[in-house]
RNA sequence: GGUCCUGUGGCCGAGUGGCUAGGCAGAGCUCUGCAAAAGCUUCUACAGCGGUUCGAAUCCGCUCGGGACCUCCA
């Protein structure tokens, strides 16, 4: 049993083999840092965590890169070089890099809070303005781009001439065709300085007013669109690496571009595998800022944003994410995220109370169908994700295994119906899935006791007042606290649990 | 206009030639002082029209609807 995935490279699903197995080069688009992350930004940095996770399940040491940009795109080519990061940096009146520090804080805060793990590297992209204008040395010199009054640009149909011919036409991550789009492309202005409407720019001239900006051999300028990412997935991963992963959007320009550049410098496809998550949509559409229809992560943990009718919490989030499979579009709206909080909720108290159990690993099943029920649904667990991460399906099955170990609580599964051995089975892949590849935390704010001691007098006091059927004190406990938010569970041996919302 | 994806029950979503997805919501029952929680049972499905097939939600065609990319975008 081996894990596929879909590579959109070619459009297949196909077995995953590294290259140079155990080690696995994983390269992730990460965010620009012009602006704060919002819901739409979570949904790639949570799949490609799992895959990460997962990888490393598989006993893959992966070396996982996801970049932050934080050298200025443009925000329209064309038009007056518009630096997106020094713009915004002289509205709010903060250095260009003041700026990128505040939001590199804020996306890392949210990363934290998704309980994504940090890569293994996370490069900067003016961090590595040497290495780009290396690459950009090397193409000029291979004869794929030219320069123009300080520009630097892609020749895009030479490249596509020349290596249509090795089978590695542009384009072919996307299924474009390059005659085709020359029609295709917008008309815009100040386009002189290119031969061709498809050409990009490795190289931008800076204007006077562009506040980030950095010496080349074609006078000052900053890095054009793609480069960061072809010069630091060579550098820290090498000239073909495994995967490459990002957001569908990004599929062309930015990944077509990418593999052309690096394949001119290092005259291979960079990435084996190209993964591609699909959007978040809000209403049937996507979110985003030309859609005007974002919700920044901070709004969403706070519920700040008018759309919301509440907070919602990032494991919230992370689990509804989770349970559609990532190349799907996904659908906001309140009462699905209502949905998934409850249904987390019920997942994490069967899966905690199972943990708290003491389990004799010499009993045996007496109900052999059920046992094998059982045994098969933490079988398929691995069925599902080597099938192209399908996270719903193994949700699925933990939700059946949810109602087996609360029938086992409540008694209506007896004790010993499945054996010993399939529960601590049932233990240690619920928390390998739950915690360690799907990244679940639970909800309970850390504290040191004094609350949980508190609650417990509470429960106490209320269930002393119940012996005396003294119904108004012991309802009145019980509802003061769940208006503070605590729910009291009344369980079927008589003891008494809470969960905090 | 070009390239491509998609249409599943009240909502969100898996699935993909014959076999219950799952979650949330609704209904009934059990338990309970009453609730909640939990369990059990249950109701709404595969856009429409044709075709292929013993059999299609699943394949093909058409129609209608939605969306993405072609421009920064996760």
């Amino acid at each position: 049993m081996s894990l596929k995935v879909y590579n959109s490279l070619t459009r297949k699903k196909e077995v995953f083999e590294a290259i140079n197995a155990p080690y696995v080069g994983m390269y992730v688009c990460g965010p620009t840092v012009s602006g704060e992350s919002h819901l739409g930004h979570a949904r790639p940095f949570i799949t490609f965590d799992v895959v990460y996770r997962y990888l490393m399940h598989l006993g893959y040491k992966v070396r996982y890169v996801r970049n932050i940009t934080d050298a200025g795109h443009f925000e329209e080519e064309g038009r007056e070089a518009e630096d997106k990061i020094s713009t915004k940096a002289i509205l709010e009146k903060l250095e260009p890099m003041e700026l990128v520090q505040k939001y590199t804080n804020l996306y890392h805060w949210a990363m934290a809070k998704f309980n994504n793990l940090p890569p293994s590297i996370e490069p900067t992209a003016t961090g590595h303005i040497v290495e780009q204008i290396e690459m950009i040395k090397k193409i000029i010199t291979d004869g794929y781009a030219y320069e123009a009054n300080g520009s630097v640009y892609f020749n895009v149909e030479k490249y596509n001439t020349d290596f249509s011919k090795k089978g590695m036409p542009y384009g072919m991550l996307s299924g474009r065709v390059l005659d085709d789009q020359i029609d295709s492309t917008r008309d815009l202005d100040n386009q002189e300085e290119k031969r061709n409407k498809s050409d990009f720019a490795l190289w931008k001239n800076a204007p006077p007013e562009h506040i980030m900006r950095w010496q080349s051999p074609w006078g000052e300028g900053f890095p054009g669109w793609h480069i960061e990412c072809s010069a630091m997935s060579t550098k820290y991963l090498g000239e073909e690496f495994d995967i490459h992963g990002g957001g569908m959007d990004l599929q062309f320009p930015h990944h077509e571009c990418e593999i052309a550049q690096s394949t001119v410098c290092n005259h291979k496809t960079p990435a084996r595998y190209w993964l591609h998550n699909n959007m978040i949509t809000i209403n049937g559409k996507k979110m985003g800022k030309s859609y005007n229809n974002v919700i920044k992560l901070s709004e969403l943990f706070e519920g700040t944003h008018p759309i919301l009718e509440q907070a919602y919490h990032p494991m919230t989030v992370r689990f509804f994410i989770l349970q559609s499979h990532y190349r799907g579009t996904l659908d906001f709206s309140n009462e699905a995220l209502q949905a998934s909080e409850k249904a987390l909720r019920r997942l994490w108290e069967a899966y905690e109370w199972l943990g708290k159990q003491e389990i004799n690993a010499a009993v045996t099943a007496s109900d052999k169908v059920q046992d094998e029920k059982v045994r098969q649904l933490i079988g398929e667990f691995d069925e599902f994700m080597n099938d192209d991460l399908n996270t719903a399906k193994v949700l699925a099955n933990m939700f059946e295994l949810s109602s087996v170990i609360n029938s086992i609580k409540d008694k209506h599964i007896k004790a010993d119906a499945i054996s010993g051995a399939t529960l601590q089975l049932l233990q240690q892949q619920l928390k390998l899935y739950i915690e360690d590849i799907f990244g679940l935390t639970g909800e309970r704010t850390a504290d040191d006791g004094k609350l949980d001691g508190v609650l417990q007098l509470l429960i106490d006091i209320r269930k002393e007042a119940k012996q005396r059927k003294d119904f108004v004190t012991s309802d009145k406990i019980r509802n003061e606290l769940a208006s503070l938010g605590v729910q009291l569970k009344d369980e079927k041996d008589g003891g008494v649990s809470y969960s905090i919302q």
